[in-house]
DNA sequence: CACTGTCAAGAGCAGTGCTCTCGATTTTGT
DNA sequence: ACAAAATCGAGAGCACTGCTCTTGACAGTG
């Protein structure tokens, strides 16, 4: 019965995941813009009508990628972390590991990271993904005794500041949070400038420069 | 003689510049993956095909509404700055009249500073207008006793600051000039996270955070 | 006045996302 | 086990896109 019931819904799944393979693959090649279902149909000897039956759009195919890059980049971050030693180094690997990610999969970063593709994406499946790189970084400096930073904290900051501090279980102040949202900020800003071309004529080769940011942003936020 | 020629070329100016307001239009509706020269051609009255005679390609007037909207937000930097007073007062005046053009035209600013459109746009034309906030910063700081900023920087980024250090006719050390290249990361990297809805879940309305972000980097910089 | 270059217009090509219908197949309920 | 229901791939077709090519009208030049 459920063996049955399995056999049209593997063949279901399996196709749908041929389909995601194959529009990731484009996508890799041509980039958001270019990618086509008429072209991922044809490379999977179907017709583009078949392929309504797996996914109800071209934006939602594109979400689902979106989701999996989210994960992708945020495994890569994870896997990056070597977990024990130094947390100043595991916090330059992590952000090492990251560009990386990012310079291997241009196009699905851009995705993620680029400007946002039609009007927007459902929030809701993305929110979670998309925090595991951040969490990342937080992880390393839990058991781990920061050096306390003071300073002016606006009133409406320091409030959204004490929600994170609760969510995130972290022991630190509002304004070691706030900084740790900009270096949050910075590794990713970094990131774009460098695929996207505005360190040319500035930091062209960006490596050296990116480095030297993850240690001063460490220190930045105390670590 | 000229004016005759004049009249044409008069007129061929005037109709150019009509394509790009309208273009400039339709983006900030639909953005850049919307634009459609048909529709342009046909809200000026015209068939699609004589808009050729204007602009060779699709991506020749996006790449022109570019170099718009770099020069448009640099001079937004640029008039931010009052000119005189407290540098630091100048610094986040900048700051937020940069944010605040990128709030007013996000299609436009999205089209510079999100993911490049095509395969890419002739970097040559668009050198000089994206230099202009980063150019704005740096004025801040000519005249003005920095706080001198020692730190170890790596040989490749130091010979890339010298050389940057030179190009602008400023009095700052290599580590200066990398936190420099750093704040200007942070600024459009806390832009392009607001605009493009990264901040929704942890610092949801931006403007605390942003303004607290200026102040840091300001001090960052040694200012 | 004839000539040359510029222009808008139209037809047309190849491609797109998406909808609808039509048989064929598979799964399900009795 | 057989009929009903759900699901599937295929095809035709719509409205749209960027872009090319040709045609005929107009303006400026010798």
């Amino acid at each position: 019965m459920t063996a049955t019931r399995t056999a049209r819904e593997r063949a279901r799944a399996e196709l749908t995941q041929e389909i995601k393979d194959e529009a990731r693959r484009q996508l890799a090649e041509v980039g958001a813009n270019g990618l086509s279902l008429r072209a991922v149909a044809r490379e999977l000897g179907m017709v583009s009508s078949a392929l309504y039956r797996y996914f109800p759009s071209r934006d939602r195919l594109l979400t689902d990628l979106i989701v999996d890059a989210y994960n992708a980049i945020g495994e890569a971050a994870e896997t990056g972390d070597p977990g024990t030693g130094e947390p100043r180094e595991r916090w330059l690997a992590i952000w090492q590991a990251t560009r990386e990610w990012a310079k291997a999969h241009p196009h699905e970063y851009a995705l993620i990271y680029g400007s946002p593709i039609p009007g927007y994406q459902a929030p809701q499946d993305t929110v979670a993904p998309a925090a595991r790189v951040a969490l990342a970084l937080v992880k390393v400096l839990t058991h781990t005794e920061l050096r306390a930073i003071d300073g002016d904290v606006p009133p409406g900051l320091r409030a959204q500041a004490e929600t994170l501090t609760k969510a995130l279980g972290i022991v630190a102040g509002p304004e070691t949070v706030a900084r740790l949202l900009m270096a949050w900020t910075q590794l990713f800003g970094a990131i774009n400038f460098d695929l996207f071309g505005q360190y040319v004529g500035s930091v062209d080769p960006a490596d050296e420069f990116f480095t030297h940011s993850a240690r001063r942003m460490a220190e930045f936020v105390g670590l």
